[in-house]
DNA sequence: CGATTTTAATCAGTATACCCCGTTAATACC
DNA sequence: GGTATTAACGGGGTATACTGATTAAAATCG
């Protein structure tokens, strides 16, 4: 049943196993990338300690300061309740102000302090630099092709999402 | 300070922001990919109530039965205590046993139970469709680039991650 | 052999991210 | 005016992922 050579460990290996290996998969490689991909963000941009999503969503409060949270949610590609979280633990560090909407009285606006937005433009060094060790394997054409094909698919399936953003070019 | 136009919104708008939008972001469009990816795979593989990690361990269970913790992580590119959470899960479901390593003691190693090997080989038909559906958009081009271009990032980048997993070519 | 170091696993804690439900309050629609 | 609809909040639940500290067994070294 176990052939020889491999009694010497404990795995018994072939179950009748096999399949596509992890490497052909799509969803394996994403998981990856995005794994690595937090892991130098958070890295590069350690002295803030800021995480990939809150920076998303400061950079959209930067563009578009006052918006409520549905707003938010869409710009940044969040759900809504997660964005109430993130947003709850930056006003709690000074970051982010919450006010009541004036015209629409059931929303709570959002805006970034002086010192948030402070932090979010200084934060961009970092941020580029993350961005600069996770492609610098790939050459200028490389990245190119693949922040297109990325850009492509997540156009393509954005309604797939519980969080759709806001389109490229809509 | 606003501009006429935009005086009907709450939203103030450029507090002096811009920066790069966030389609240009490697880091937004791998975070979206995997929001994506996950909903989908959720969907197609939502009779068996597996998640993609869940797969991704039992599929490793398959290929390399009685592998101890370290070596599952490795395999399935995994963070260990991660993998831990994963295993208990899938034991309480009865589609994994645990033991105790008998050359090792320190070790535990895993098995798929009978019922657990049946369902990591039945999900292999929602798991490709998973993977057709979220491939879809591009055409067998692009996705031969995109898949080429993302396992050669991982495999560049994979010791960034803490979960570095053992690596296509040995 | 004994002491140190390394390794496998575990536990506690934090953050993201999704789900469900229900509630409240304000707006929009009929 | 009454009825949806919408925005936000509340709670609870699950899963992934990382950090850091700890325990126990093994391997290594003096």
């Amino acid at each position: 049943m176990v052939s020889p050579m491999t009694a010497i460990t404990e795995s018994e290996t072939d179950t009748g196993g096999s399949l596509t290996s992890l490497w052909e998969r799509p969803g394996y490689l994403i998981r990856r990338l995005h794994q690595i991909h937090v892991a130098i963000f958070l890295d590069e941009c350690a002295e803030y300690g800021i995480t990939p999503v809150q920076y998303a969503v400061m950079t959209a409060l930067l563009n578009a300061s006052g918006a409520d949270q549905v707003t938010l949610a869409r710009d940044a590609g969040i759900d809504r309740t997660n964005v109430a979280d993130v947003l709850a633990r930056l006003a709690q560090r000074g970051l982010v102000k919450r006010e009541a909407g004036t015209q629409d009285r059931r929303m709570r606006v959002a805006r970034l302090t002086e010192e948030g937005g402070r932090v979010a433009r200084d934060m961009e060094l970092g941020s580029l630099s993350a961005q600069a060790k996770f492609m610098a394997p790939l050459s200028t054409e490389k990245r190119k092709k693949l922040m297109s094909l990325m850009g492509e698919l997540v156009d393509a399936n954005n309604e797939f999402s519980r969080a759709p953003a806001r389109k490229r070019s809509g």
